[in-house]
DNA sequence: GTTTTTTCCTATAACGTTTTCGTAAAAGCA
DNA sequence: TGCTTTTACGAAAACGTTATAGGAAAAAAC
């Protein structure tokens, strides 16, 4: 703010500012003799563009905004670490806003980034399925590029970057009942999501294809609440019939899990075998230490990042539908 | 970028632009009936004022920027939570920048900022102590507000977000001696940061308050490599004389510390007792459940976030030489 | 009924860039 | 030489706001 603006400098080299401008701007229209003159009186006064100026005018800036659920999680800050390391080397600066799965915080985010604050956006949805409506609404508004991960909304057209949550569900879901469950639940939320709806036909098809009856009360509903997870899944435990299985599609669903099974006196994994989808780094370090099936959280955010960058750089249209998919990692430890 | 402009709203309304502006500005020099009508038509075409051209011209604007080592890290992510929860609910949009412990990129990323990018500055500084004058430039450049919190320079007169480290390191290793450790160590970085400091003193009083004599080798400098901070911990309690108490002063040493106890089977807190200094959500499930000693790391970034836009908006001068002082928390568990 | 004040609005100049267009001088070419 | 082209710059307009100064009309004061 305080520092010195194009005007001055072109006062004291006796140019106009338009060719300061354009000097700076490393234009051909410029003598190379010139061109020095400028940088170097620029790089004495340590002159930095006013961003401000310089976006209004272009009509666009190197900023970009990021939209998540949470921050506390380290899914989503994997993520962001993977995003960051992108928009830093190509120079854009990154706003970050937390929705904490509220959809009108969402919502809200989104009107204000229609002033035109930003080049584009990264987004991954909260809760619920009910509208994706305000996404499109942004986007016809803006004209500006969007790019989704982890949790998409699959009917819209829009660039995703997602895991093969189907795949590895199955996956994991065999090798629990190989492990010797016969009886695996899948726990997961109450809040239908594309992601989690793939992770449950991932578990169904696994059941299916190894020949167990699938039923309604396999499907455990969690919440937010982690005091009524807590209890839901200690009744469930506490029965005779009990599970002797539990893929934890969320983070926080495997660490109830384990409490309510350490405060039932069912031994991991001789009871009970477990399988967590998460990306904690201390996973190792439980007892026993968790088996985990984690997403590649820092690449996904490297990928959107590089995705939406190439988007408004428009080196490439081709990826406005681009959909990106990597793998999901199973780590066998000794929770199964 | 593509919405409405208050030129085109004051041509409609058949007022000029200067009208418009004090109108939506909610100007007593305008007549309510006017305001009225400009307010309507406003919201009819969902006209957002430009923030480029305004923040131009205003010479400031409602974004800050929060500079951390990292993100993938419980404390910072739950600070930058407290963060925007406070600069959400204010309307400030929040740019995020990681270093990585890498002096340059703070550096780096410091030089960008001077272009005027933002109205206020948090940060959180990365290892080592050998420059801080960067700060110094940064603000004499910009006369920008900065708050620094948790790793503040010392030596720097900013306003400042800190906890008890002193007195509460003071009380950990207190309890840890009082759990019949004669012996306690202190792990904690090789890079001489002020928090690392202060715990130390509390670490050391607490020895000399207890009658146990100090000896240099009961420090244990870890270092940022994972691999060589269990290579140099596994070392030392493999030793005859090994210590019976680890006061790990960094998150991810008191997890290896975990790790090596549970390689060499020594039990912890029968052959060593443990107190962490860490915000994992983990520490409760690790076996045996850790001790902690706790940041209030979402609260020290509401506290940083609510200083900073004090001083922005000038509602108050007298902040800028503040130290707010948050107490650490120390629970205890199986550990010690 | 004149002066003064208040009310409500407009014109205009910034803010610091980028871009378009114009043009003098230099260079190329026959 | 005379013509065209290229080179290297400058003038001025634009981007969309906000702030300052001013002014006409209405209201208030004397």
């Amino acid at each position: 703010m305080n520092g010195i603006s194009m005007i001055q400098l072109a006062k004291e080299l006796g140019l106009s500012v338009s060719t300061v401008s354009k000097a700076l701007g490393d234009s051909h229209e410029i003598s190379a003799a010139t061109k020095k003159r400028v940088l170097e009186l620029a790089k004495k006064y340590k002159y930095k563009p006013n961003p401000f100026a310089s976006n209004l005018r272009k009509k666009k800036g190197k900023q970009i905004a990021v939209i998540i659920p949470d921050i506390v999680n380290n899914f989503f800050a994997l993520a962001v670490d993977g995003i960051e390391s992108v928009t830093m080397s190509k120079h854009y600066d990154t706003f970050i806003y937390l929705t904490h799965e509220n959809l009108e915080r969402e919502k809200a985010v989104l009107e204000h980034l229609e002033s035109g604050l930003i080049s584009g956006l990264i987004i991954s949805v909260c809760n619920g399925r009910e509208g994706y409506s305000h996404f499109q609404e942004f986007y016809e508004a803006t004209r500006l590029p969007l790019v989704f991960f982890d949790r998409v909304p699959d009917l819209l057209q829009f660039p995703k970057v997602i895991t093969n949550n189907y795949e590895s569900s199955l996956d994991a879901t065999s090798r629990l009942i190989k492990a010797g469950s016969k009886r695996p639940v899948l726990v997961t939320t109450t809040e239908p999501m594309f992601t989690s709806m793939e992770r449950r036909r991932g578990y169904q098809d696994a059941l299916e294809k190894h020949g167990i009856v699938f039923t309604d009360d396999m499907i455990i509903h969690c919440t937010d609440d982690m005091e009524l997870n807590y209890a839901i899944l200690r009744k469930i435990f506490s029965q005779k019939k009990r599970p002797d299985g539990i893929f934890a599609s969320i983070e926080k669903y495997a660490i109830t899990s384990y409490q309510v099974c350490k405060d039932l006196k069912l031994a991991i994994p001789k009871d009970v075998k477990v399988i967590g989808m998460t990306n904690l780094r201390t996973a190792a370090l439980l007892n026993p230490s968790l088996s985990t099936l984690s997403q590649p959280a820092f690449d996904m955010g490297k990928e959107a990042a590089g995705l939406l960058i190439k988007m408004i750089e428009k080196k490439s249209y081709a990826a406005a539908n681009d959909i990106i998919v990597l793998p999901n990692e199973l780590t066998i430890r000794d929770s199964i």
